[in-house]
DNA sequence: GTCAAAGTACTCGGATAGCTCGTGTCCGAGTTGACGAGG
DNA sequence: CCTCGTCAACTCGGACACGAGCTATCCGAGTACTTTGAC
């Protein structure tokens, strides 16, 4: 894969990240789900990684739903991917120096391989690009594609399903 | 994920084409599967999807196998990386914007939304930072970090079993 | 009128199937080099 | 001795099972509001 394929509940977690910046109030699953065409059920799944990384809070009960736990300028956009896909980089080294007739012992091996290393610098690019971006700029960026309108839709239509 | 992850064959791709760096005669997939520890059928796999990317030639016959059609100075990683893992990005925009009850018509949607920009930006400097890698790159690294000792000793290991 | 308690409706959370894609393997088509017979 | 034809071995290439991980779903546990009855 380029990176391989990234798993598409990152881009349900960011649009949901990005619509409940819009709400001071809780924000059940089923009405995300319902604002962006997907699946509820599974975009509760997703929901519930996000809980797990503590970048949203779950409130249960009648008036319950996610709301975040942060301000959205403090939550990058890697924050949000490595809760949905999980922290582990996406290369990981087989360590074939050590196999085959020219194996070499690990104890020589103290460094990782020139392989290993470039994978390594590439991911850390990658990650820096999303480390820079938070939900509020995406956000933003959004709402001026939209004519400055978007987010006000959204607080709009979040009232408006409210009651 | 991370971006997911990438694709085990990758690091057994990249190695193929250090090895193939050091020879000028073809070398049998079998050959490069038994000093890499790999298994063979898998390894010549690979080696196929080189071969229809045009970073390997392949060779027919009794004293056949893969060598490089290039100087390993004009191979990046990143050519063997999408020759193996395809060259389509990892995040794809399933537009969501246009869908549910605030769905964007189409024709407004002439540039893509923030969230595919940043994901595309990070997959850029990912991309940009293996481009500048060579494999002639990665030889002298893997001979560097071993004493200067390793693409000698693959020399002489495929000299030493091509009779 | 106030309080308390039971009921109800709504929420999240984890456990459960289906499916695509990567992993691993096999056998057939094609080609090259070697060998032997003939001139 | 040279040439040509046949043979055999070795190579790649694509087609075929297996398994892991993502996709999608459901139902149970828990909570806050509401309602109802008693004081």
């Amino acid at each position: 894969m380029e990176l391989v394929k990234m798993s598409n509940g990152v881009e349900w977690a960011l649009h949901s990240c990005v619509t409940l910046s819009q709400s001071q109030e809780p924000v059940p699953a089923a009405r995300l789900a319902e604002l962006h065409g997907t699946p509820p059920a599974y975009t509760a799944k997703h929901l519930q990684a996000l809980s797990r990384a503590g970048i949203v809070r779950s409130t249960a009960g009648q008036v319950g739903g996610y709301t975040l736990t942060r301000p959205a300028a403090a939550i990058s956009v890697l924050d949000v991917v490595q809760a949905i896909d999980g922290g582990e980089p996406a290369y990981r080294c087989a360590e074939i120096r050590q196999r085959g007739p020219l194996g070499i012992p690990p104890e020589q091996c103290v460094r990782q391989c020139a392989i290993a290393r470039t994978m390594a610098a590439a991911q850390q690019a990658w990650s820096h690009a999303l480390a820079g971006v938070t939900v509020a700029d995406l956000a933003e960026g959004i709402d001026e594609d939209s004519g400055g309108t978007a987010m006000a839709d959204v607080r709009g239509w979040l009232l408006k399903t409210r009651g």
